[in-house]
RNA sequence: CGCGGGGUGGAGCAGCCCGGUAGCUCGUCAGGCUCAUAACCUGAAGGUCAGAGGUUCAAAUCCUCUCCCCGCACCCA
């Protein structure tokens, strides 16, 4: 049996999160092992909140709250909006809990062993009102070259070039404004990636089958010449610099650099599930310790990649250690609101929580992945979504289920017709199924959501088609059997395409299996052939009907939710 | 010449790697059906594939240049 170890990038903990950081990365996560189990296939999926870092700590400031409760608050929020949306995660850890404190210690201590980490003092911005290091972004003062006086830390808004914040004129601590500023020197630990460029390399080119758009962004960091980077910040909320166990000398008050701990927190989030469900993570991890046959695919936004390519690699591989590294590397691109933004800082566009008011988690899940950003940025209106939910999910699928079960209750009784054989209708249809199936699986099997998921639409208008030529409500009056023959087809229709469907509309799904009472975990089984799932039910199979699948998304909803969510 | 991604009928996308008279969904129009959430099925109209030049018997697809949009590792996904 298949082993599929899955990550999705971890959310930051700043927050709920809107549908762009959805279906960035855990939206598409999900579908696809969702997809895998029903296949059978043994699947650990992995996700977290990532913690650490000065934005926790401001928000957590700004919320009057202290840093570990407020990441405690927003972990369970996020847990509950993901549930919500059915992110069906095996676990969903915290990057500030002990195992990722411990690995995270560990990777540190084997990669200076390896004379890969060295100290280096840095010159940095230090706010004495705010009694900390300021992040580039957090310094502004007045561009050096063209006199713009609201200039950022790492670039102008006006000029658009690139600054170091200790050139900037009269700067001043963009969190308070105070200008009690000055440059201190600062310790910090160095990971000496431009050690590794050759082998960071040749491991990117080994990996034959990952997409254009990762592969692009990885070789660009590449040719740029990978350059030795800090993974030490001053800060208090995070893993702190030990050595040996001990406080590392000169490094009391530092924590490690959130882009250092946080993919660790992948392994750390496995090892949490394992110590909750008494499971070994290190059979998932360690290829000497029976991950060898793992495939291990990470899902993530394109901002991401050059972190999951790149940096992570080099702490894996730097520990000189057997662990598993990523197979398959699906990235996608950014949903924009309306052509700008999403923004959480100034709350435009939809969030998950906000999401679920206005519409079940199906549509959402549906649009989502059906549209989803692939090939480029891709934009959400909500003209857009309504007519995708009305169209694909109530017009065609709903509508399909609708139809059929209550012809047969008018006609037959409310259980699967007995009468009549299958003809030639029926033959042109299960070999047309038979070959969108296998397109379906195959494009799920490449993480190609948008094609999966145009192909599965076909799928259900061929339920349609069929019923158009079939027409049993013309045969009923000439051949009773025939039609009977007809409706039975259609209603095992109903079961292949739930199970078709789960990936992606797993309430929905498991609501068409309902119908005739079947358990979904059984019955969702990935379809061998369509000639297998259309015998399912041979006649007399008790059916209920059922409500309407999916409402439709009307004109005037359309314009109250613009009002709510501010669209342009 | 910083780098990456993208520019295909009204909208959203596929096709480009491995050249051979442009495909899908929505929308529009017409027809059919009447079981169904005014749903479903069929057909039609609509594009000189951002622009210019080049290679070729043949280019959306390869090469060159230009324009436009998006993004670019201590900032948000």
């Amino acid at each position: 049996m298949a082993r599929i170890l899955i990550t999705s990038a971890l959310p930051y903990i700043n927050g709920i999160k809107h549908l762009g950081n959805l279906v960035g990365s855990m939206l598409p996560a999900d579908v696809y092992a969702r997809f895998q189990r029903q296949r059978g296939a043994e699947v650990l999926f992995i996700c977290a909140t990532d913690e650490h870092g000065t934005p926790a700590e401001l928000a957590a400031r700004e919320a009057g709250m202290d840093v570990a409760a407020y990441c405690k608050e927003q972990h369970d929020i996020q847990r509950a909006a993901g549930d919500a949306f059915g992110l069906s995660f095996d676990h969903f850890g915290r990057s500030s809990n002990p195992p990722n404190h411990r690995l995270t210690q560990h990777f540190a201590h084997v990669l200076e062993s390896n004379e890969l980490i060295e100290e280096r003092v840095d010159r940095q911005i230090y706010s004495i009102d705010d009694e900390r290091y300021l992040p580039d972004r957090y310094v502004e003062g007045t561009c050096p070259h063209c006199d713009y006086e609201k200039a950022r830390g790492d670039q102008c808004d006006n000029c658009g070039r690139l600054l170091d914040p200790i050139d900037l004129k009269d700067p001043y601590s963009a969190i308070s404004g105070s200008k009690n500023v000055e440059v201190r020197e600062t310790k910090h630990l160095y990971l000496l990636q431009a050690q590794m460029q050759d082998r960071i390399a040749a491991w990117v080119e080994s990996k034959s089958d990952w997409p254009h758009l990762t592969k692009s962004i990885a070789r660009k960091w590449l040719k740029e010449g990978l350059r030795d980077r800090s993974i030490t910040r001053d800060l208090k909320w995070g893993i702190p610099v030990e050595y040996k166990g001990e406080a590392r000398a000169g490094f009391e008050n530092k924590v490690f650099y959130v882009w250092f701990d946080a993919p660790i927190e992948y392994i750390g989030a496995t090892e949490e599930w394992a110590l909750a469900n008494n499971e070994n993570w290190e059979r998932w991890w360690r290829t000497d310790k029976g991950a060898d046959d793992v495939k291990y695919v990470q899902v993530m936004g394109k901002d991401n990649v050059a972190f999951h390519t790149v940096s992570f690699p080099a702490t894996i591989l730097g520990s000189e250690e057997p662990w598993k590294t990523v197979d398959a590397l699906k990235s996608l691109n950014w949903l924009t609101w309306y052509g700008g933004k999403f923004s959480t800082s100034e709350g435009r566009g939809i969030f998950m929580d906000q999401a679920l008011d206005v519409a079940p988690p199906d549509a959402w899940r549906w649009h989502l992945m059906a549209n989803a950003p692939e090939s480029d940025d891709a934009s959400f209106t909500l003209e857009h979504f309504a007519s995708v939910v009305n169209k694909d999910l109530a017009d065609v699928l709903g509508n399909f289920v609708n139809r059929i079960t209550r012809f047969c209750n008018a006609r037959f009784g409310r259980e699967a017709p007995s009468e009549g054989a299958y003809g030639a209708d029926e033959e042109a249809l299960i070999k047309d199924l038979d070959q969108r199936i296998i397109a379906y699986t195959q494009y799920l099997e490449d993480m190609e959501f948008r094609k999966a998921f145009s192909e599965l639409r076909s799928i259900w208008v061929s339920g349609n088609e069929y019923l158009q030529v079939a027409a049993p409500w013309t045969a009923i009056k000439t051949d009773k059997d025939k039609a009977a023959a007809s409706v039975r087809c259609a209603l095992n229709l109903i079961p292949l395409f739930a199970a078709l469907s789960r990936p992606v509309i797993p309430f929905t799904a498991d609501r068409m299996f309902e119908i005739f009472g079947l358990d979904p975990d059984d019955a969702a089984r990935w379809p061998e052939s369509a000639s297998a799932a259309l015998s399912r039910f041979k006649g007399g199979e008790a059916f209920t009907l059922p409500d309407v699948l999916f409402a439709k998304i009307e004109d005037e909803q359309i314009e109250e939710w613009r009002e709510k969510f501010g669209a342009e």
